[in-house]
RNA sequence: GCCCCCAUAGUCUAGUGGUUGAGGACGCCGGAUUCUCAGUCCGGAAGCCGGGGUUCGACUCCCCGUGGGGGUACCA
């Protein structure tokens, strides 16, 4: 047998895929590549009524996006399937047969009820609430009679009663826990299905597991998983327990943070990449003051004992920032091939634009890609390059277009460039400085009306630059629209609404 | 309640018993850029949780406290 590495992302499909599971991926993921080991995903559907295949689907969906991939699973295959566990429940119920052959597991017949009644008690009296383990010294007999009764039971595994668990932990170091603190878990449910403890110990052995790299939320479980291996004589896999991600507010993230979900990022217009290393530098640093890597750097220099014990607070500032830096890294084009869905989404541009207006697409990217934080950004900041119908901001309004000066100098602009020839940038930019000069006015004077008229905000990429992408009939109506609609009184400032 | 873990600016982090008057990044503030800023450049404010030890010397080691987090399920 290899000594290779082999890890595994082994998600619960229920619910949403959140950023701390996609943080998990990650790491298991880079610690794989750069071993040289294997990726092997593993769903663990063992709660069934909480499982459904929408959430499979999120699950690929999100390491698909981030653009993590797998040696092994269920979509792909591979020699140690099926990566279903409820796919897997005979396989279960075989190394149960051990554990109750070697009396280390019991059937129980408490119920939640019970159960929950009795920890009630535990916990008014100020001691720690766990199983008492009445079933545990059941005879034959008493089981009989029980089950005749028509009484249902699970599956508990006997814990030991004594000594400490000693867990070394590439991450977390060195952890004991008493074993006295804790009751006998249930291994099998009452429906037959496993549980998690018993499950994930299981496959990660028949898996051939070397590495089990997951959140710290499971470093507790994972006295009751060492006990386990033992009682079933096999192999201790290494453990790497990642800390937590948490919300705002310090606690861990969950819904009530807003977004949360992968698939929420996405949507707000972030690139994989940028998440992707965004994600790495949370309970991670290479080590110097390099923040903004490729993902083979990433890999290159990633390891488990850099990582960091302590939780980490999701900055969405900062990640903002990381993605404004990968849109202004990346080339226009394949920018530009990122952006496009979600302009035809906006009505913006055509599904299949021609090559002329595709060109024409990749220079208005080179020109916004350096302001925009993120592709959605692009859209609603971009708006005007794509269609005359967009609105005058307040701050146009107030400073510009409610001028008493302004729809001459539009009117006298939008004739002079009605005639120029060639349109651009250049002979723009000649156009409305001569104005200034003529009118004696600076050329601010006439650069911020216009930039108001044309775009309708007070911010943008250079005006002359913008302007000779537009088109040069659009770029005039626009000037005399603005100005007839400001002579009018229409253009001044709305009521503010928050204040 | 009990068990475990953590603790460098608002946030992500680097860091060594003395070379640190603690470095970088986001954010924030200020200045510059006479075409704006949501861009760019420059500058600035802001931190080793508190108390005891150990030591010639602690941000760095130990203890206690405080704060935060996780666990304590027939959820994972």
């Amino acid at each position: 047998m290899s000594n290779k590495v082999r890890v595994r992302f082994a998600p619960a499909p229920t619910g949403y895929m959140h950023i701390g599971n996609l943080h998990t991926a990650l790491f298991n993921w880079l610690f794989a590549r750069k071993q040289g080991g294997a990726m092997i995903l593993r769903i663990e559907d063992t709660d069934e009524l909480r499982s459904t295949s929408d959430a499979l689907q999120v699950i690929y969906q999100g390491l698909k996006w981030i653009g993590l991939d797998w040696d092994e699973g269920p979509d792909v295959g591979g020699e140690s399937g099926p990566y279903v566990q409820s796919e897997r429940l005979d396989i279960y119920q075989e190394y149960l047969e051990r554990l109750l052959d070697a009396g280390r597991a019991y059937e129980c017949f408490c119920t939640p009820e019970q159960l929950e009644e009795r920890r009630e008690v535990m916990r008014a009296r100020g001691i720690p609430p766990k199983y008492d383990g009445r079933c545990a010294q059941l005879s034959e007999d008493e089981r009989e009679e029980l089950r005749a009764e028509g009484g249902e039971s699970c599956i508990r595994f006997r814990v030991k009663e004594t000594g400490t668990t000693v867990i070394q932990d590439i991450i977390q170091g060195e952890v004991c826990y008493e074993n006295s603190l804790i009751g006998d878990p249930v291994i099998v449910k009452t429906s037959g299905f496993p549980t998690y403890h018993f499950a994930c110990v299981v496959d990660d052995h028949l898996m051939q597991i070397t590495h089990v790299i997951r959140a710290v939320e499971h470093l507790p479980n994972t006295q009751i998983h060492i006990q386990l291996q033992e009682a079933l004589g096999i192999a201790r896999p290494q453990y790497a327990h990642l800390p937590l991600i948490l919300g705002e507010d310090r606690s861990k993230l969950s819904k009530r943070h807003g977004a949360v979900a992968v698939t929420d990022y996405e949507e707000q217009g972030f690139l994989p990449e940028a998440m992707f290393n965004f994600l790495a530098l949370l309970g991670w640093s290479p080590g110097d003051e390099q923040e903004v890597m490729t993902r083979e750097q990433i890999v290159e220099r990633f390891s488990l004992e850099a990582c960091d014990k302590s939780p980490s607070i999701f900055d969405v500032q900062k990640a903002e920032w990381m993605n404004g830096e990968y849109m202004k890294r990346m080339d226009a084009a394949p920018l530009a091939e990122r952006l496009l869905p979600l302009l035809v989404e906006a009505g913006l541009v055509e599904t299949q634009p021609s090559a002329g207006r595709w060109q024409w697409l990749v220079q208005v990217v080179d020109l916004m890609k350096e302001r925009t934080p993120l592709l959605t950004t692009f859209v609603t900041w971009g708006r005007y390059f794509f269609t005359n119908d967009y609105e005058y901001e307040n701050r146009a309004r107030e400073k510009w277009l409610n001028r008493e000066d302004t729809p001459e100098k539009l009117g006298a602009l939008a004739a002079r460039l009605q005639l120029l020839e060639p349109w651009d940038h250049q002979t723009i930019e000649g156009t409305v400085r001569g104005l200034a000069e003529e009118l004696e006015v600076s050329a601010a004077k006439v650069i911020h009306p216009c930039r108001a008229a044309v775009t309708g905000t007070t911010i943008g990429p250079s005006l002359f630059h913008l302007m000779g992408l537009l088109d040069q009939d659009d770029v005039v109506r626009r000037l005399q629209r603005t100005a007839q609609r400001a002579r009018a009184g229409e253009l001044a400032p709305l009521p503010n609404e928050n204040e």
